[in-house]
DNA sequence: AAGACGATCCTG
DNA sequence: AGGATCGTCTTT
C-alpha cells in the first residue's frame, strides 16, 4: 500500500510512476476491486495553462492546492474523472487517471470506478474510497501530448505530459 | 436567471 | 460530424 509520502513528489514524476500501480476501490458493500493503471497525464501548477488551477485557486480545483494524496473528482460532460492530487501544500498539481486495464479513457475509467462528486477531496487511503498499491509491476511507457486541452497555450499543448504503459 | 463550455464517449 | 447532459463559471 502506498502511503501519504508517496504523493509528495511532483506530478511529472508520479504520472509515469503510477503506470502499473493498482488502483484499489472499495465500494459501499465493502467489496474491493483492483485495476492496473495504464494511462496518465500530469497537470503541473499555476504556470501550466492546461491545469484547472491555473489562475483559479478558489474554484472546483481548490483541492489541488492541498498536500498530495487526495482525490480530485470532477465532472467533464456526462462523466466523472479522477485526478490524484500530488506535491506539497500550496502547489496545485495532480495526475489524471486516463486509463485502467480494460477501461481505456478517463470517462470509462471513472464510470467503472463509480466515481461520485461526493468523493471530492477524500484521501487516497483505505480509510477513504480508493488507494494505490505497488505490486512490483514496472511497465515501459511512451509519452504523448495531453488530450482535450485546446484552451491551453501553444507551448503547454505541446508538452509530452501524457504517459501510456507499453503493451506486454 | 440565463447562457456557454468542458482534462468525454457513443453513434452514424 | 453531432448529440448527450450537468456542474461550474461568467455574464446579465
Amino acid at each position: 500500500m502506498l502511503g501519504a509520502e508517496y504523493y509528495s513528489s511532483d506530478a511529472l514524476v508520479l504520472a509515469s510512476d503510477m503506470l502499473g500501480k493498482m488502483l484499489c476501490r472499495r465500494s459501499a458493500d465493502g467489496v474491493v476491486r483492483r485495476y492496473r493503471i495504464t494511462e496518465t497525464e500530469a497537470y503541473l501548477g499555476e504556470e501550466d495553462t492546461a491545469c484547472h488551477a491555473h489562475r483559479c485557486p478558489t474554484g472546483r480545483a481548490r483541492v489541488m492546492y492541498r498536500a498530495g494524496g487526495l482525490a480530485y473528482v470532477h465532472r467533464c460532460h456526462m462523466y466523472n474523472l479522477l485526478t490524484i492530487v500530488t506535491g506539497p501544500e500550496g502547489h496545485p498539481e495532480g495526475v489524471l487517471v486516463r486509463g485502467l486495464e480494460g477501461f481505456d479513457g478517463p470517462g470509462r475509467a471513472g464510470r467503472e470506478l463509480g466515481l461520485e462528486l461526493s468523493m471530492y477531496g477524500s484521501p487516497m487511503s483505505p480509510e477513504g474510497f480508493m488507494w494505490l498499491e505497488d505490486d512490483g509491476c514496472r511497465p515501459g511507457f511512451t509519452v504523448h501530448p495531453r488530450v482535450g486541452i485546446g484552451y491551453a497555450s501553444e507551448e503547454d499543448r505541446a508538452r509530452l505530459w501524457r504517459f501510456r504503459a507499453s503493451e506486454q
